[in-house]
DNA sequence: GTCTATATTCCGATAGAC
DNA sequence: GTCTATCGGAATATAGAC
């Protein structure tokens, strides 16, 4: 029979569990309102032990945001096919992941960034960099509209992601995916490859 | 001479200027990140005089929402005119209480919306009962399709001032407001009035 | 009306025993 | 690897002197 005695079994799923509960805590209550004790209390573990793992609690975070999903993965297959149904593609992708788990991340990065200017240009950079340029590039418009183009896809994504999964304003927190998808996938497109020549001749 | 002894002079004006800076600092931080001691501070006033005017930190947030700005006041104008042109007015009345002083309280009510439960029902029961209510019931569609019409137009509209004024992306966030009221117009037109019947045939 | 002082609670981070 | 103990700070709110 082993002995009782030595180090702790020290289950390897503990760095995971926390991570987990990170992801959650912040999805609830942003990073400036997530505490570090109550994710150590969710994972069920000393709160020491999550500046042992990840040093601090941006590390921790950032550590939660990484790898759920990746843009590289998902777009390629969203930017194949039509041009003219790229909007609505887009939408469902964009719906397709926040309503899974993997979401949690979104609520999270959405929630922080409003109220935390370091995790504002985290959105920020990650919108720009890692989802808008490749759809951009995609597209057979003057490039010079591009920009303008890009932040009004976003904001009309955000508000989406806004409404649906935090302010939760019905019906379109309870609408079914592909209810969204005919109602603002024209609204991206239009965006994305629309004749906004008005809008430009300001 | 007057005599020097006795209360000291009392500012009236200490309420308001308690108001304004509680005002300034829920836009900036949220009401969760915002302290009464920062009020406090920007006021140049003791943090328990805010206690004294206000009560609790809900109280000093409810009280700096008041009177900025009243959609009753604001709406009929947008209202009155051709049927066609309503999105763009509706955008256009939106950027500018936004931009201007008042914008303040909008911010600050969005902000805190997102990381504080109390204050999100807050901003949903003024979406619903403050505007939508009173923009949808002068509209010509289908009454069953309100609702949802009404949580598109809020998502594009909220989707937009967090764009411009929370995480401010570039180029929406320093964009002229008529350039973004050619843009977003048309959305919000058609989430209103266009042809949904692919939506609501689902 | 105004301010000092404090009760109470919670935070992130660190040092060091086991 | 894990946990106890604690440092240093900041928060809301209240009691009560002047």
């Amino acid at each position: 029979m082993a002995r009782r005695t030595g180090r702790r079994p020290g289950n390897p799923d503990t760095r995971q569990a926390i991570l987990d509960a990170a992801r959650a805590a912040f999805a609830e209550r942003g990073f400036d309102g997530a505490s570090i004790r109550a994710v150590a209390a969710a994972a069920q573990v000393d709160p020491a032990l999550v500046h042992h793992y990840f040093g601090s609690k941006d590390r921790l975070f950032l550590a939660a945001m990484h790898a759920p999903v990746d843009p590289a993965e998902l777009l390629p297959s969203v930017l194949a096919g039509d041009r003219a149904g790229l909007g609505e593609r887009l939408v469902r992708t964009f719906l397709g992941v926040w309503d899974s788990p993997a979401g949690t991340a979104g609520v999270a990065l959405l929630r922080s960034a409003v109220s935390n200017e370091w995790t504002a240009r985290l959105l920020r950079e990650f919108l720009v960099t890692q989802v808008l340029r490749r759809v951009l590039d995609q597209l057979d418009v003057d490039p010079a509209e591009l920009p303008l183009r890009g932040s009004l896809v976003a904001s009309q994504m955000i508000g989406l992601a806004v409404m649906r999964y935090v302010v939760r304003l019905e019906p379109v927190a309870s609408a079914a995916p592909e209810t969204l998808v005919t109602a603002v996938g024209p609204t991206v497109q239009r965006y994305l490859t629309g004749d906004l020549a008005e809008v430009f001749a300001g």
